[in-house]
DNA sequence: CTGCACCTTCCCATCGTGGTAAGGTCAACA
DNA sequence: TGTTGACCTTACCACGATGGGAAGGTGCAG
């Protein structure tokens, strides 16, 4: 199997296949006599891993963590577990983060009269609503 | 007031402020003779409604879209609202797409032990679940 | 006048992916 | 057999938004 074949059993595409050998993600592949990489079975497996492993949203240090693992038979499912939960409170730090954000939006979009007229409580909010003035924490020499 | 003071002034760094200015998203700064960077309380007032449509998750463009409806007396509110809007749509994707990844994760953790043995639900989910082999849509000419 | 906090521009790194260019390889078909 | 063109190779640049740092100039307190 050639890079093309490969990504397309993976769900990859052929530049990621490549990126991924040369950040060392995944062992360099076996190259014919012309220098073609060659892939097998296994190799399209520990792909199509990486590829299940992004979609959950795994960084790509984390997916490799999880690819020692997977390699591993001797490891703690404890290992692999603390891994996926350790992603999950992330996801939820993101979550909560952009729930925030939309509410926040919905709110004052909400109170927009979406007409012709100028007046928008959403700019209100954002040329009033900016951080406030910074509490001095390590004093400036100059201009003070 | 100095790039470092309106930085503070806005809660921004002064490598962001330099790099809306770069970008065009502000207009370039007055300078001193010595070409330091000189900031009136309208640019702070800017700087700072920047910083607040960027911790909404709006992209620079999209800020600039704002900044340019804000600086324009006969924008209609609707315009403002769409724009809006359409973030708010955007965030919830995004949310949804994150909640489905932590929602999957958590299930499978959920089953796994998360003690020393090897076995666990969530390699087993990562090494079979992946894409499926892709269905054929353009046909290759070569290996077939 | 010295020291140093600040300013300037310029370049590079991040992260993961896509694009493109210049060139080599391989199989199908006339 | 030769042509075609889909495929492969490496190498470079781009994105978005930010940080880091180098090399050098400015300005004020002491």
């Amino acid at each position: 199997m050639n890079i093309g074949d490969a990504a397309a059993a993976s769900g990859l595409s052929a530049k990621m296949v490549r990126y991924y050998e040369a950040i060392g993600l995944v062992a360099p592949a076996l190259r014919t006599e012309a220098g073609y990489r060659v892939y097998g079975s296994d190799d399209i497996h520990t792909l199509r891993f990486i590829k299940r492993a992004r979609s959950l949203g795994f960084s790509m240090e984390k997916t490799g963590e999880l690819l020692q693992l997977w390699r591993d038979r001797d490891r703690s499912s404890a290992d692999v577990k603390a891994v996926a939960l350790e992603h999950v409170a992330e996801l939820e730090r993101k979550i909560a983060e952009l729930r925030g954000m939309a509410d926040t939006l919905q709110h004052l979009a909400s109170h927009c009269h979406g007409d012709h007229r100028p007046g928008c409580p959403i700019l209100r909010d954002l040329s009033a609503n900016a951080a406030p003035p910074a509490p001095v924490t390590a004093p400036r020499r100059r201009r003070t």
